[in-house]
RNA sequence: GGGGGAGUGUCCGAGUGGUUAAAGGAGACGGGCUGUAAACCCGUUGGCUAUGCCUACGCAGGUUCGAAUCCUGCCUCCCCCA
């Protein structure tokens, strides 16, 4: 019992949980998760591994896939309306979150439903739900107050929502819902759709949201500061290097379930960092990993797995055999021509570690075989003239 | 239905006829310092076949030698009244 409300922030209503679990009854834990991006990261995985806990301890997870809810948009924390999802998207990113959920679920122990099965209702349904609360309750919330004070609108849809979120608990009788401290406001709606409903209504235990790797904002794959469960290792590893100290041991707190250990933060960082690997790409991977970001960051050396690219499509400056800088840079990184001349001009593109020129915008694809162009101090290509030689 | 206000670059936000690819800030990127931390310093930040050309201030037209700035229509959003 008190394992499973571990680093909560709310349990609500005071007593119901204790009550539940004393019952002696499996419980039906329901987390509804709108597929709204691609991956699933790491803030996700603090409410996912608390499930987990349930199961763990004999209860059942009902895991929904919110992908009729995807296209209304939770308001819950947002400061505008969010653009939605196309149906595409939600349909590739609802296959891609059940597989990325059972990293950390066990699939014997999880159910999986998506909210279109009964959201997909007769219209004079859907005005049987909508009958069940009132205008004023939809509106209590503080971020809708916080928007309307501000100017910027509050759709009719959005208004919704909780609506909606509140009848899924109604069509699995979930018994508790966990959440995000987000999320709060929207699950103790749920207990008044089941009451309205005629059902028993559940328990809430809401979870601190985690800070991305900024340090500031809550991790969020449109803040661009989050750390995915499918993340390639070394990726993974770095970006957790790359918090700030100060979100350290929130990390260490909702992640790991432990205190950060009492030594130089440099070294809790990578035990941290390690540990995590290991969570999502296997016992070793840690270590691995942390030799990779050694080379490229302690000893500046070049990582042993840089992907090639074929330098012939770009011959052809200067009568054929000559290769335009800017725009091979451009299809190495991802960039555009333009950033990659201003690169080479403010002497961030190295060959072989050595700084190319600022005015050298041309280089003979002879000087260029074999070599390896670096930009900045993290990326990297191996040019090669013809077919690639590996992978 | 009536009245009022607003739409600017990744975001926020100046700018009401002419050195405006558009102040300032944030973010991002590059360099320095370093522990891919924080703090700090410097630089860059529309695109391109690049000493020039193209595109850009909601959309479409118009006035003008010249428009983000003026006019007309349209679209979207917000506020107040009903």
């Amino acid at each position: 019992m008190s394992d499973l409300t571990k680093n909560a922030v709310d349990v609500l209503p005071e007593g119901r949980l204790a009550e539940q679990l004393g019952a002696g009854r499996p419980l039906r834990v329901k987390l509804g998760i709108d597929p709204t991006t691609a991956d699933i990261h790491l803030g996700h995985t603090v409410v996912l591994e608390k499930l987990a806990e349930f199961q763990r301890a004999g209860h059942t997870v009902v895991l929904i896939i919110g992908d009729f809810t995807a296209r209304v948009g939770d308001p819950s924390g947002r400061s505008s309306t969010r653009p939605l999802p196309s149906a595409e998207e939600i349909e590739a990113n609802a296959a891609t979150y059940q597989e990325q959920a059972f990293k950390i679920l066990d699939r014997g122990r999880t159910e999986v439903r998506r909210n279109s099965e009964w959201l997909r209702m007769p219209p004079e349904d859907l005005l049987g739900l909508l009958a069940r609360a009132t205008v004023a309750r939809l509106l209590e919330r503080d971020d809708f107050q916080k928007r309307m004070a501000a100017g910027t609108g509050v759709t009719a849809l959005e208004l919704l929502y909780p609506l909606l979120q509140g009848y899924d608990s109604v069509a699995v009788d979930a018994d508790v819902e966990l959440g995000g401290t987000d999320q709060k406001f929207n699950l103790l709606f749920g207990r008044s759709v089941q009451e309205a409903y005629g059902k028993p209504p559940q328990s809430i235990i809401t979870l601190p949201i985690l800070v991305g790797t900024d340090g500031v904002q809550k991790m969020s794959k449109s803040l661009g500061n989050y750390v995915g469960v499918t993340d390639p290792a070394p990726e993974m590893f770095g970006k957790l290097m790359s918090i700030p100290d100060a979100a350290m041991p929130e990390y260490f707190r909702l992640l790991l379930g432990a205190e950060q250990p009492a030594e130089p933060p440099n070294r809790a960082k990578r035990e941290l960092a390690r540990r995590l690997v290991d969570r999502f790409h296997g016992a070793g991977a840690g270590e691995r990993a942390e030799a990779a970001f050694n080379r490229v960051f302690v000893e500046h050396a070049v990582p042993d797995d840089v992907r090639e690219l074929e330098l012939d499509p770009f011959l052809g400056a200067n009568g054929g055999n000559e290769v335009h800088l800017p725009r091979l840079l451009a299809a190495a990184f991802d960039l555009s021509s333009s950033e990659g001349r201003r690169l080479l001009a403010q002497g961030g593109v190295k060959l072989d570690g050595e700084p190319v020129p600022a005015g050298a915008l041309d280089i003979p694809a002879s000087l260029l075989d074999g070599k390896i162009l670096q930009v900045g101090k993290r990326r990297f290509r191996r040019l090669v003239v013809g077919p690639p030689r590996n992978s």
